[in-house]
DNA sequence: ACCTGAACACCGTTCAAGT
DNA sequence: ACCTGAACACCGTTCAAGT
């Protein structure tokens, strides 16, 4: 007998089952997303998930990107250029996973393809904005993918906060100093 | 009615099962893996797979350090330290999705971690022995970390080989410099 | 429009049983 | 020691059928 929602807002389910997603992914990571538990969870047949997202891959990349914009929801203050990036890069630690987990999907769905695409432009832009009045525009986008390689290298080991900071500084303010 | 083949050495027939594992995860990655699959192509039941292999992650293991050793086996000629971080970086761009794959295993699989963790010592320890005659010592650590780092971020994106050597070059020799 | 129940074709892993 | 056959408990996805 399937019970029928009509009175519940479309919005209001669709935020059920992304909310139920992201609780998963933020503490068991993509294997701990199973579309079968999350309709069990939810008290829904497994097939309900499919009316609202056509693969699980869809359903990732809403999840993800609820979470990503929670973590840029916190705006970064003023500071010094370095001191802005090494913030940016300590939000993004905890992100870190599922950006791996986005890089591997991405091989295999379109979708995911797709939203990597988005999120890896919208950070490059933000960076190079903040490089902007302290690296010369010829050396700009270079200096940029330098910086991003290294804040993504860093985060991708499993070191210390102390020792993250210390690397990520260090590096910094060489990849800044106009080469010699 | 199991063939036993007592007559074939344990050596051979576990290269076999190495060997085809290889195959599956250097052109299809970790999601081609799969023991069933593998059997099947073997001739074997699936379960003979785990008289070798006690785990797919061990396996896994197995099978990714057979494809670094041979990576590794192109031995890097001699240079400056510029060109021959470079030439590793290169070298170690078609492994990079394994290594996010190991990372991503390595939070489920203790066997994976200790190889993630072996893996990673080695190639610090190889990187910072070709920086110890351009760092000194005082920075040798920090400095070979924030390279490995810059590589592995460089590698993590998806970028034509020519930008990568470029940032990768820019991102290196800033790197090498004492810091003004 | 929304949801169920049941099926399909897969997994990794275990285990009693055979040689 | 080595291997099979069959089972177990899962998957993601599809689809006819119901309200």
């Amino acid at each position: 007998v399937p019970r029928n929602r009509a009175d519940v807002s479309r919005e209001e389910k669709l935020d059920e089952i992304v909310e139920a997603a992201r609780d998963r992914l933020v503490d068991g990571g993509y294997s701990a997303l199973s579309v079968a538990d999350l309709a069990r969870q939810l008290g829904l047949a497994q097939a309900a998930i499919y009316w609202y997202f056509p693969t699980k891959d869809h359903l990732l990349v809403a999840a993800v990107d609820r979470i990503l914009k929670d973590i840029l929801e916190r705006k970064p203050r003023r500071g010094t250029a370095v001191t802005r990036v090494l913030w940016f890069a300590e939000q993004l630690h905890e992100f870190q996973d599922l950006r791996l987990t986005i890089r591997e999907r991405a091989a295999r769905a379109e979708v995911v393809a797709a939203f990597e695409r988005d999120v890896v432009s919208l950070f490059r832009v933000m960076l190079a904005n903040s490089l902007s009045e302290c690296v010369g525009p010829d050396q700009l986008d270079d200096t940029a993918d330098a910086v991003m390689a290294l804040c993504e290298g860093v985060l991708l080991r499993d070191i210390s906060a102390a020792h993250r900071r210390r690397v990520l500084k260090l590096g910094v303010e060489r990849l800044l100093v106009p080469a010699s």
